[in-house]
RNA sequence: GGGCGCGUAGCUCAGCCCGGAUAGAGCAUCGGACUUCUAAUCCGACGGUCGUGGGUUCGAAUCCCACCGCGCUCGCCA
């Protein structure tokens, strides 16, 4: 389906993985799911039934078997028998030694369950045991990950804070699915913003700015653009008239290739990027490369992508402007304006190609008012020749206040860095409240306390965002937003903590959890076999949730993880357990409930800290 | 007006793509559990015309149609 992966002519190589490379290991509830596929085919095959649709699903809560399959409904017509009767009829087909990790296929009324054996819950606690755990075979096929993307024009603000934190896990989420996964920061330094920027940087002293609100470049430098934007919409005409034609001046020289210029510009775009860059690492949201909208000019490919739409058969050359009349859109795609200029979309497209030759698969994290630009790219891509089913888009709604949007130009809206600012405060009262109240602040040093705030400050807002539908409305309350109570962040990570110091109390080196061979048949309890179930199951939502590019089903699967693991501290000591064998299985299952927790909180980009 | 998205408990959300077992959580409210491996936890109660109306189906929150409300979008901007 996709291209062999291709040499890279660009770019560094860091392929960053935030999870260890996997070893050879059979995912098992994947391979699981697998023989529940086989065994339902060969069963209606049996039968002399049609194997189209085998109706395999997950069973409700309270329903003790791992998969099930609801086909008999849908051949009780064609058999003229009810549906138990019918599964009851294709059970009897079935013998469960034939299937890897079936232990027994039962009919229960309608359902054909199936039922995992001891083989399976033994290789999960061992697969698991492994750093690695959730971290699915190589797929040797490169993807790149472009987000966030946002104009150099000031500070990153929470109406685009969606970007970079669902960008960032889809990028983790890739890698963990075993793709070779790189991060784009796409910077678009050859708009009229950036021309109006920099003609503001030039002709207004600093003098005669309000403070930054903080002392970093994109706080200092938004002060001119917000200046600039000002003197264009209140001063008198001819003074704006001139202000336009050096701005003109500017837009003219990049597309001329004029080194001065891109001098002038670079020097505002690295600036603001620089500060903006150093926002985004408090996330942290990190990238592999910056790549510059002018550089698809510079290299002429903007250019020869216009010599090929201009001879495609829906170009026109309508009002002195090239068009692309693109059959499903009423609107028109213009790709070079009646002055002979390239626009956005078309230097996109060059860029898009360029993504092409270097990667298999290229997914682009975008806010949902470049919906209609994104079909129109993608229209034109499949026009140029591209195979565009390697393009895939994620898109997200906005974060408004309860008075609108949030503007940079305008000044109006939250910052992000004083979201996370708020965020750690907060934590850091929940952490020092509890010390008061516990009295256990014997083991917690200032440092300790400072990165607790700081882990679970982040890691609220992060989860916050990343855990509800991209496509969800939001809008920013405070409180909703700095809430700690569960359903967030610090109820996953307290899971992780609560992990560490047991292993920690028992001896083991939480980093490298060395347990030994351990008897996983002791682990008879319905909590210890839910909690290996819910362990086994991180590698079904990895593969589904990379599928659909939808990190939340992660952290979906992180809350009901953590409720399992609860009720499995509940119930059952570890280091005080009846007999040794139980107590080394147990902790074999903590370890593993480490790891599961640790690396699906890593897909989210949200810290596990070992204390907290 | 056209296109796209969203609408599930008082509030915030899963579930919808791929129709199936009593529609799940959390917050709030009320009642319980800390001499115990960390109570940022756990247990229980209360709470739902799944926006509305049709349709398809043995079966619809899920698929189809219409409508209502909200958001985005429809520039030679990005």
């Amino acid at each position: 389906m996709l291209a062999a992966a291709v040499t890279m002519v660009d770019g560094p190589d860091a392929s960053e993985t935030h999870l260890p490379a996997a070893g050879y290991r059979t995912p098992m509830y994947l391979s699981f799911r697998e023989s529940v596929r086989e065994a339902v085919a060969d069963a209606l095959e049996a039968a002399g039934y049609p194997t189209d649709d085998l109706g395999v699903e997950d069973p409700p809560e309270g329903v003790d078997a791992t998969l099930a399959s609801s086909v008999a409904f849908r051949l009780a017509g064609e058999a003229g028998a009810p549906p138990p009767q019918v599964a009851a009829e294709l059970a009897a087909e079935l013998d469960p030694a034939d299937y890897g990790y079936v232990g027994a296929v039962r009919a229960q009324g309608p359902y054909l369950n199936f039922f995992t054996d001891d083989a399976y819950l033994a290789d999960t606690l061992r697969g698991a045991t492994d750093p690695d755990w959730g971290h699915l075979p190589d797929r040797d096929t490169s993807v790149v990950v472009e987000h966030t993307s946002a104009n150099p024009t000031g500070p990153v603000h929470v109406g685009r804070a969606r970007n970079p934190i669902i960008g960032d896990a889809v990028a983790n989420l890739l890698d963990a699915a075993g793709y070779d996964v790189d991060r784009h920061y796409y910077v678009n330094d050859a708009g009229r913003q950036m021309a109006v920027f920099t003609w503001a940087y030039e002709r207004f002293d600093e003098a005669d700015l309000p403070e930054p609100e903080r002392p970093r470049a994109e706080y200092r430098m938004v002060r001119y653009y917000r200046r600039g934007n000002e003197f264009l919409e209140n001063a008198d005409p001819d003074a704006v008239e001139a202000a336009e034609a050096e701005i003109d001046a500017i837009l003219r020289g990049l597309e001329a290739g004029d080194e001065a210029t891109y001098d002038r510009v670079g020097e505002v775009v690295d600036s603001v990027l620089g500060g903006m860059k150093r926002c985004l690492a408090r996330l942290p949201a990190e990238f592999d490369e910056f790549v510059k909208e002018t550089r698809f000019m510079r290299d002429g490919s903007t250019d020869d992508v216009v010599a090929r739409l201009q001879e495609l058969d829906p170009a026109v050359y309508e009002e002195d402007a090239w068009q692309l009349d693109l059959p499903d859109f009423e609107k028109t795609l213009v790709f070079l304006r009646s002055d002979g200029t390239s626009l956005y979309t078309t230097r996109d497209l060059a860029h898009h190609e360029w993504k092409f030759d270097n990667y298999d698969r290229a997914v682009t994290v975008l806010g949902e008012d470049h919906k209609l630009q994104a079909g129109q790219l993608r229209s034109a891509l499949d026009l140029l020749g591209n195979d565009v089913d390697r393009l895939e888009t994620v898109i997200y709604s906005y974060v408004d206040l309860p008075e609108g949007g949030m503007s940079t130009r305008e000044g109006t809206g939250v910052d992000l860095d004083d979201l996370l600012d708020e965020s750690i405060a907060r934590a850091r009262e929940e952490v020092e409240d509890r010390m008061a109240d516990r009295l256990r602040g014997d083991d917690l040093t200032e440092d300790d306390v400072e990165r607790i705030a700081r882990q679970v400050g982040i890691g609220a807002v992060r989860y916050d965002i990343v855990s509800k539908q991209p496509t969800k409305g939001i809008t920013f309350e405070w409180d909703r937003a700095l809430d700690f109570e569960a359903q967030s962040a610090p109820y996953v990570q307290y899971v992780h903590a609560r992990c560490c110091g047991i292993l920690g109390e028992a001896g083991l080196d939480v980093e490298a959890t060395e347990v030994g061979d351990v008897d996983a048949g002791v682990l008879d309890t319905p909590e210890e076999r839910a909690l290996l179930h819910t362990i086994a199951r991180l590698e079904g939502v990895i593969e589904a949730a990379a599928v659909d590019l939808e990190p939340h089903r992660v952290a979906t699967y992180t809350r009901e993880f953590a409720e399992t693991f609860n009720a499995f501290y509940r119930e059952c000591p570890v280091l005080t357990a009846d007999d040794d064998g139980t107590r080394e299985a147990r902790l074999a299952l903590v370890a593993a409930s480490r790891h599961t927790v640790a690396n699906a909180l890593g897909v989210l980009g949200v810290a596990a800290p070992e204390s907290m």
